[in-house]
DNA sequence: GATATAACAG
DNA sequence: CTGTTATATC
C-alpha cells in the first residue's frame, strides 16, 4: 500500500486550521506531520471529518508543539525531550505496516551563531547531539524521519550560500551537526535523493513581502528514511504555492510518497 | 446648501478603514467625526479617493484620537485638553458657511461611580466642567457640537434606568455634569428634538454577543447644535445596522442633517 | 468581547 | 513580518 506522507511548519494550528483543511482536502495525503502547533493538545482542531481520525501530538501552551494527523491507524510511541528543555519538540508513532514516524522541531537557535554568546545556539547543536546518540543507541530501521530541522545543509538548500554563512541554519557547524545526526541513523535525505539537482526551498521569511519575486529561501524541512524503505521513496515535492495562501505559514508544505 | 453630518466612535480607524469606507460610500455623509480612533494622526488612513480630501485630526498612540473627515473645506480651530490629561479627545473645525464643528471624546469613567475610590470617574467630571467654563467663556455660535460624551442622559437613553442609576454612564452626577455643559453652551440636543420619543441607543457592548436582541443600549454619543441653528437640523438618525457588520465597533453611527 | 500595548520568539 | 503571552482600557 502506497502511501503519501507531509511536514509542514504550520506557526499555529489553531490560526491555520483552515489552512490545514485545504492542505489536507487538495492533496488527501495520508499522513500529515506538524510542528509549532503552538497550542495545547486538548485544544488543537480535529480534522476526524476530513478522515484523519488518528492523532498524536505534544503540545504546550505558545511555543513549539508537534501533532501527526493520519488516515491510517497510528500508535503513538513515544516522545524525546532531549536537552531537557521542557519543550514539546517530537513526537513518533508506529503504522500498521510497522514503518516509525518521527517528527521533528528541532530549535531555531537565535541570532547569533556562538554558543558562548548565545545559549540558544548551543541548545540548538546540543539538541541535534542528543538525537545523533539517540539513533546511535537505538539504531532505527523501517522508520520515516521529518520536520522542520531548522538547518538548510546544501549550498543549493540556500538562495546563497556565501551570504548564508554566518547566518544561523547554514553554518559549517549546524550543517556538521545535522551530518552526524543523519549519518548516527543511517538516514537518506529522501526529498534530495529524488530531486537532486537545482535550488530547493521550504521556507521563507515573513519579513520579505515580496517572498515570491525575491525568492531567499532556505530547505528547512526535511524528510528522511532509513535504507530499508528509502527506495520505496519517490515523488517528493515541495508546495511552494501554499506560501502564497492567504495569511500563510512562513514554511510550505514538504511531501513524499512511500511504496510499502 | 444642506450638508450632513456623521459621528461615530470607530475603535481603531487602521483596523476598521474597510468600515469607514463602506460607511462613507453608503452614506455618502458630508461631514464624518471619528473617535477612538488609536492612532497617530500620520498614521490615519486617507479617504480622499472617496472625496474626503479634507481632515483635521487629533491622535496618540494606543488610546483616543478623535479625526474630522470632509467633503467640503475645512479649517481646523483648535483643540483642547481640558483637566491637562495629555489626551487627544477634542479637534474642532470650520466649515466655509462658517459653521463651527466641535468633536468631543469625554473620558469613559472607570467602573466605580465615585471620585474617593476612583480617579477616572473624578477626571470624567473635571472634564464636562472644564467644557461648561470653556462654553461659559466662549459661548459658541452657528456650532455644532458631536461625539462620544460617554453620558447617556435620558431615561429612555438607556435600556433600563433603573438598573444603570449606578453604573457609569447613566449616574445622576454624570447626567447633571451633562446638563451643565449642555447649558453653558446652550446647546440643543439635535437627535433628541428630531426623535422625541421612545428609546434610542448609540451603543452596544461587546460583552453581549446577542446585542441585537437583547437589545441593552444606551446613548452615548451625541448631535448638539447651537439655537441659531438648531432647528435647520432634522433627519436625525443612528444606523443601528451598522453595529451589526463584520467585525464592528461597539458603537454606530449617528446622523443629522442641517440645511444651511 | 474587543481594542490596544509590550516583550519575546520565529 | 507574524505569531505567542501578558496587561490595561473601554
Amino acid at each position: 500500500m502506497p502511501f503519501t506522507l507531509a511536514t509542514w511548519n504550520i506557526n499555529s494550528v489553531r490560526l491555520r486550521e483552515s489552512l490545514v483543511r485545504d492542505l489536507l482536502t487538495q492533496t488527501g495525503v495520508d499522513v500529515l506531520c506538524l510542528q509549532e502547533c503552538k497550542s495545547p493538545v486538548e485544544k488543537i482542531p480535529s480534522f476526524a471529518d476530513l478522515g484523519y481520525g488518528h492523532a498524536v501530538a505534544r503540545g504546550q501552551k505558545g511555543y513549539n508543539g508537534v501533532a501527526i494527523l493520519s488516515k491510517l491507524p497510528l500508535e503513538e510511541v513515544g516522545a524525546h525531550d532531549h536537552v531537557a528543555l521542557g519543550h514539546a519538540r517530537h513526537v513518533a508513532a508506529r503504522l500498521e505496516n510497522g514503518v516509525t514516524i518521527h517528527n521533528y522541531y528541532v530549535p531555531a537557535g537565535g541570532d547569533v551563531p556562538d554558543r558562548a554568546q548565545n545559549e540558544k545556539f548551543g541548545q540548538k547543536l546540543d539538541y541535534l547531539t542528543a538525537m545523533r546518540d539517540d539513533f546511535r543507541a537505538n539504531r532505527p530501521e523501517r522508520a520515516i524521519l521529518v520536520g522542520d530541522l531548522n538547518i538548510a545543509p546544501r549550498e543549493d538548500d540556500v538562495w546563497s550560500h556565501k551570504q548564508l554563512l554566518k547566518v544561523v541554519s547554514h553554518t559549517p557547524v549546524e550543517v556538521a551537526h545535522l551530518a552526524e545526526t543523519q549519518e548516527a541513523g543511517s538516514w537518506i535525505d529522501v526529498t534530495r535523493a529524488d530531486i537532486p539537482e537545482g535550488q530547493l526551498y521550504s521556507w521563507w521569511s515573513y519579513r520579505s513581502p515580496d517572498w515570491d519575486a525575491a525568492d531567499k529561501g532556505r530547505r528547512l524541512d526535511h524528510v528522511w528514511a532509513t535504507p530499508d524503505i528509502a527506495n520505496a521513496a519517490h515523488s517528493s515535492r515541495i508546495l511552494r504555492h501554499v506560501r502564497g495562501w492567504e495569511k500563510p505559514s512562513d514554511h510550505a508544505p514538504v511531501l513524499a510518497t512511500f511504496d510499502l
